[in-house]
RNA sequence: GCGGAGUUAGCUCAGUUGGUAGAGUGCCAGCUCGACAAGCUGGUUGUCACAGGUUCGAGUCCUGUACUCCGCACCA
């Protein structure tokens, strides 16, 4: 470790309050060009990887990335800082979908369609956009703080995962994994392109159910059928029953006229059907629902298509055709009541899917699509799970994933759009070859034609993204990072895409690099408002993270939504909360500052920042914060070690503002500002324990706080290192000379001290003795070396209670005297304030009433535990004993403020 | 219907093997005590959703109930 003295300069240019703004962009600039966010691809030390969830090119940052972002962060940083080769590998999506829609509509407003455009057209646009917007996502990550290792940025469009991607394709093509096929599947009207089963969101919807009465052939009568899209009749091509459904069973294999159409359709049986449905018959529209559809393929039904791509109705229906949907439903129905077929519209909730990307209902559409197979892909995925060579934190998420895939059907991945990965597949006009490539191609690789026509569809988003681990490491390359990085050591990602991604990565990981992409997956919780709404446009409560970081800056924000991750479940967004951290970031500021004004400059000249004093140099407040800076160290590392994030804020919140500022800092101001060259040997050692300690504490919080710990600490007069995000991560470990500065005793003696202070402002608060007053006060210890411990500290304690006058003798008059005993670890004392002249003793009365009050409660508890028999026999000793203890003190104390009230009253 | 999560102070949430319920924030009172009013000091706040059970002892373990949230499936 290199030791770096700054020179310590008196000039406190350190303003009074903390203003993030000039700050933040001057250290990431700092960090930039220390280049101290790089990785090696070969490097000694163990190597730590994440890769980001690559965020929507042409998006912007909302607070779920903050969260997302800020939690990879600490992770990334504090492995960095503990001497890993630790990488976060930054991307972009293209989002095929979204960006496309949403350049499309920005053309339309200027009047421009994209088809009039053409596909080569359209996309140099959607590129053009592309490269204009395509730094905003990546600009607002650098303002909240994130440390990717920025040359590795990949989009998923890049030449390198393009390469990828065809290879992938071309492979699993080639392994009869990938087929083409006329399958019925979940169609946008909207956008006009087949989306895939998880793209489609199932809304419950009132609807209405429809009793239609379809007459047989023969005029022996007629079926009612029921449903709630009744403009699917016309598609219609059969009627199903029961195979053990007495009311139909004569007319089976008969025919039944279609209304409107007149097209005559059979009667078949299916097990499918519900008898106790409805009236137990069940129109059947194989090119318009799923379940129709399985049924027409097992009877051979014709499936009639009666849906355009946008969803309106085709030629040949006469006035219904060119209607949409739900305009054809109202005029077919009207048409149906004319001809007396509508028997019955009744109420009917049901639940109707949407296109999650648009809010329009997905229609079940039979078209040719590409489809990957998923069954063989997905065993070895959830085997991996299933043997913990990954890991879901927390554990809940393992049903979730188990359960989708082994329920998986095949993924359909290609979609009618122009924007994305084109399928890299040449149909050959002449001999109809399919010939599928890496390369593209211009000759037939069968007839040698020149006659090759793309196909025309690109691929699912989420294809190119289930390559992620591997493709931004270089892959198909075997490059260096690749044999380093993967697999990686953590995915952290939201829920809502376990399926979308995360499933997908394992499969394609384990099929491609034959290695699972990632060793844990941590699942976080999302962002609501803080009446526990989800965030949303519509609604008008979501947060521009950019606001709150110019409000209150990145650091405040970043730890406040890390001090509300536990368990994994949603979290609400509050800027209550935020306040509470920017105040905290105030803090630190300030107890910053507070080092330099108090400490002098000639303490630290030539002082090291793992210079330390023997024991017996330096101070019992000295011995008691290292004591506690090394609990502290412990349980961070723990923590961070388990994903606790919130108890890591917690722990760092309560050492850095309680016991460093509230406890250490007003023990050490005496000493440090004391005049009595006598001293001039505790200054500099309180100095330094000071510098030393605070220096560890910035460097603790410095993965959920970057960049107000980097920029105090480039002030420090004494640090390890000139910048803090590549130092030392403290821990017990590599701390281990000034931890042994610290000291259980010391911790004892300090902890009994406070307990006298807190009790004497205690008496003075409950009975509103200003602090302009002085007051005498007594403590009796009952033992020696409570007394002699409390003797030592006269003056502090005289100071902190703002004491005329301290005695450590019993007084033996005690009426008109505030009276308080303490008990602490097997020592017991008496605080005794005279209130005579004082203050009215009535509320003094009071306060010895409630501790009275307080103490009996506690003497009943332990009365009875102690009394019961079972408990004596059954409990572990040392807990009975303690009891006991407690007892003993409990009942003393009941005695001295009873006779101090009787005194009074 | 299946699965998951939850119910603890006014609010947001901790509570790791069962051993007298915690933090932050809010609220009340008093303070320009030589870092910080974005501060300091003191105080206030609970039928741990409900009902049973196991146990000497249950917020914690078991069973059931109610409510909330989130997936998935079905829905002619």
């Amino acid at each position: 470790m290199s030791e770096t003295n700054i020179d310590f300069t008196k000039e406190i240019n350190i303003e009074k309050q903390y203003s993030p703004k000039e700050i933040e962009s001057r250290i990431y600039d700092l960090w930039l060009k220390n280049e101290s966010f790089k990785a090696s691809d070969v490097s000694t030390k163990p190597p730590y990887a994440v890769i980001l969830p690559p965020p929507n090119v042409t998006g912007f940052l909302h607070l779920g990335h903050a969260l997302d972002h800020t939690i990879q962060d600490v992770l990334v940083r504090w492995k960095r800082m503990s001497g890993y080769n630790s990488v976060w590998v930054p991307g972009t999506d293209h989002a095929g979908i979204s960006t496309q829609s949403v350049v499309e509509k920005n053309l339309a407003q200027e009047g421009i369609l994209r088809t009039e455009l053409g596909r080569e057209k359209f996309v140099e646009k959607v590129w053009e956009w592309k490269n204009q917007y395509g730094d905003r996502i990546v600009s607002q990550m650098k303002r909240l703080g994130n440390s990717c290792d920025w040359d590795r940025m990949t989009f998923t469009l890049d030449e390198g995962v393009s390469k990828a991607v065809r290879k992938v394709f071309v492979n699993l093509y080639n392994k009869n994994m990938i087929y083409k096929g006329l399958k019925l599947v979940n169609w946008s009207p909207k956008l006009e392109t087949a989306i895939s089963d998880i793209e489609v969101e199932y809304k419950d919807v009132k609807g209405k159910l429809y009793h239609l009465a379809y007459p047989l052939e023969d005029g022996s009568g007629e079926i009612i059928v029921a449903t709630t899209r009744p403009e699917t009749m016309l598609g219609d091509t059969a009627v199903a029953v029961h195979p053990k459904d007495k009311r139909y069973s004569k007319w089976v294999g008969k025919n039944l006229v279609l209304p409107l159409t007149q097209r005559k359709i059979p009667i078949i049986v299916d097990d499918y059907v519900d008898q106790e449905f409805g009236s137990g018959a069940v129109k059947i529209t194989p090119a318009h629902d799923f379940n129709d559809y399985e049924m027409g393929l097992r009877h051979n039904l014709p499936m009639i298509n009666i849906l355009n791509p946008n969803g309106t109705l085709v030629e040949g229906y006469g006035a219904f055709s060119g209607l949409k949907s739900q305009e054809a439903r109202k005029k077919i129905v009207e048409a149906l009541e004319e001809q007396g077929v509508i028997k019955n519209i009744e109420n009917h909730a049901h639940s109707v899917g949407h296109c999650s990307k648009t809010g329009v209902i997905a229609e079940p559409f039979l078209s040719e699509q590409w489809f990957l197979k998923m069954n063989e892909l997905s065993k070895p995925a959830i085997r991996s799970v299933e043997s913990e060579t990954t890991k879901f934190i927390p554990e809940s998420w393992t049903k979730t994933y188990m359960h989708w895939m082994h329920n998986i059907q095949d993924w359909c991945i290609s979609r009618q759009l122009w924007w994305g990965h084109r399928i890299p597949v040449w149909n050959c006009q002449d001999c109809q070859h399919v010939n599928v490539s890496e390369d593209d191609l211009t000759i037939c690789q069968k007839c040698k034609s020149k006659n090759l026509v793309q196909d025309s569809d690109v691929l699912d988003t989420w294809f190119s993204s289930a390559l992620w681990p591997f493709s931004t490491l270089g892959w198909p390359n075997n490059t260096e990072a690749l044999k380093t990085f993967y697999p990686t050591n953590v995915l952290v990602t939201g829920h809502d895409i376990i399926f979308f991604w995360v499933a997908r990565m394992m499969m394609q990981g384990l099929e491609f690099i034959k290695d699972v992409p990632f060793r844990t997956i941590y699942i976080h919780g999302l962002i609501r408002d803080s009446q526990g709404r989800k965030m949303s446009k519509s609604l008008g409560n979501s947060v521009d993270p950019v606001e709150m970081i110019d409000q209150v800056g990145a650091d405040a924000l970043r730890i406040a939504l890390m001090s509300q991750l536990n368990t994994g479940k949603d979290l609400k967004f509050s800027e209550q909360r935020l306040e509470t951290y920017r105040n905290f970031m105030n803090k630190i500021w300030n107890a910053t500052r507070f080092a330099f004004i108090a400490t002098e400059e000639s303490h630290l000249d030539g002082k090291t920042f793992s210079d330390v004093s023997s024991k017996s140099e330096i101070s019992v407040f000295d011995q008691w914060i290292v004591f506690k800076l090394g609990q502290v160290m412990e349980s961070v590392d723990h923590d961070l070690e388990n994903y606790r994030f919130s108890d890591a804020v917690n722990t760092l919140y309560s050492f850095l503002w309680n016991d460093f500022c509230d406890w250490y800092l007003e023990f050490s101001k005496p000493t440090l500002y004391s005049k009595d060259s006598a001293l001039e040997k505790e200054k500099m050692a309180t100095s330094l324990v000071l510098f030393q300690t605070l220096g560890r504490a910035l460097k603790l919080m410095h993965p959920f706080i970057p960049f107000i710990t980097e920029e105090l600490y480039s002030k420090l007069a004494v640090k390890d290192s000139k910048i803090l995000c590549t130092s030392e991560y403290p821990t017990m470990k590599n701390n281990k000379n000034l931890l042994a500065m610290g000291s259980k005793d010391a911790w004892e003696e300090v902890e009994l001290l406070k307990l006298v202070i807190s009790s004497i402002r205690n008496i003075r608060g409950e009975n509103s003795i200003p602090l302009g007053q002085e007051i005498l006060a007594h403590v009796v210890p009952k033992d020696e070396k409570s007394q002699k411990i409390l003797s030592f500290h006269k003056t502090l304690i005289m100071k902190f209670c703002k004491l005329s006058e301290i005695n450590f003798d019993d007084r033996t008059n005690k009426s008109k005297c505030a009276v308080s005993p303490l008990s602490f670890s097997g020592s017991s004392l008496e605080v005794i304030v005279p209130l005579e002249g004082i203050v009215d003793i009535d509320e003094e009365i009071k306060r010895l009433q409630k501790n009275i009050e307080k103490v009996k409660k506690d003497i009943n508890i332990l009365n009875q535990k102690l009394g019961n028999e079972n408990f004596i026999k059954n409990a572990p000793e040392d807990l009975v004993e303690s009891d006991k203890i407690l007892l003993k003190e409990a009942e003393m104390k009941f005695r001295t403020l009873q006779e101090s009230l009787n005194r009074l009253s």
